[in-house]
DNA sequence: CTGTGTGCAAACTCTTTGCATAAGT
DNA sequence: ACTTATGCAAAGAGTTTGCACACAG
């Protein structure tokens, strides 16, 4: 059911749900999980986790970090989250929910509660299915008057 | 109001439209703004553009169509449209509307009708103003059992 | 003629990959 | 021991940029 931060993100918990997910719960998928999950939901992409890894004393190579947020993506762990832009960020929350891009300072944050409605759902071509829905609600900061 | 394939995007409107929009109507622009709104809607890479150029006998560089879809962006003419993965798509519809992206292939199309119904907005975080929202209904082609 | 646009190549960013070394079970 | 993961550096996409030449008004 994947990890969650008020559930006990310790190290126990970490290796019990990595292992069940056909990952063997390393030093640095253990440590790179502690950050992910450690205070709720977050948005990182595989630069700003390797920064906080290095930052935390946590000796992982980028692409070690990029391996590994794409395996917990595919052991649905993570959610890619869908933006303009040439990188990638990845959501703890893996519930179904939507996002703000503020686009000044490019970064991705929760709609806070039923902010947003997807109504009906369009039915998928024939022979497709739907695998999930974005919605990205795109920000700008708000140009105020100099007085 | 941007061009659309069915009031006749020849030459003549088009030049128009580019001047309106404060873009010199060059052979590159036009050639270009030609091939992305004689058919209607689509949803096109640079890359894409430019391989069309190529075969059209458009004699174009890479780096113009990354330029002037830019520009056209900027100017109301294409919309950026977001989907995970590293390649920017283009849509020659502007108007609010959503997408279908077909993971398998990577391709974007739109959602026909009136499939998708965005209920309530939320507002917009204090200080801060709605740009556009981007509904993105991920596809993946149903495995059908082999007999 | 004057200023803007274009092409080319190089630079840049983000991401993936190949292979030797290290670590997990 | 055996297998899988990691790190490093290099390769690979996609995109942007700098500067000389070309073109539109």
């Amino acid at each position: 059911m994947g990890i969650r931060a008020n559930s006990g993100a310790d190290r126990k918990n970490i290796r019990l749900v990595l292992t069940d997910a056909g990952l063997r719960p390393t030093r640095q998928r253990v440590s790179l999980a502690e950050l992910l999950f450690a205070r709720g939901d977050r948005h990182i992409s595989a630069e700003g986790l390797h920064e906080e890894a290095v930052t935390e004393r946590v000796p992982v190579s980028l692409a070690t970090v990029y391996n590994t947020l794409n395996q917990f993506t595919s052991a649905g762990l993570l959610r890619e989250v869908a933006v303009v832009g040439n990188t990638t960020y990845f959501d703890t929350n893996v519930g179904d929910h939507h996002h703000f891009y503020l686009e000044d300072d490019q970064v991705v944050f929760d709609i806070p509660g039923k902010g947003v409605e997807v109504g009906a759902l369009p039915d998928a071509p024939e022979g497709m299915e739907i695998v999930k829905v974005d919605v990205v609600v795109h920000l700008r900061r708000k140009v105020t008057q100099v007085q």
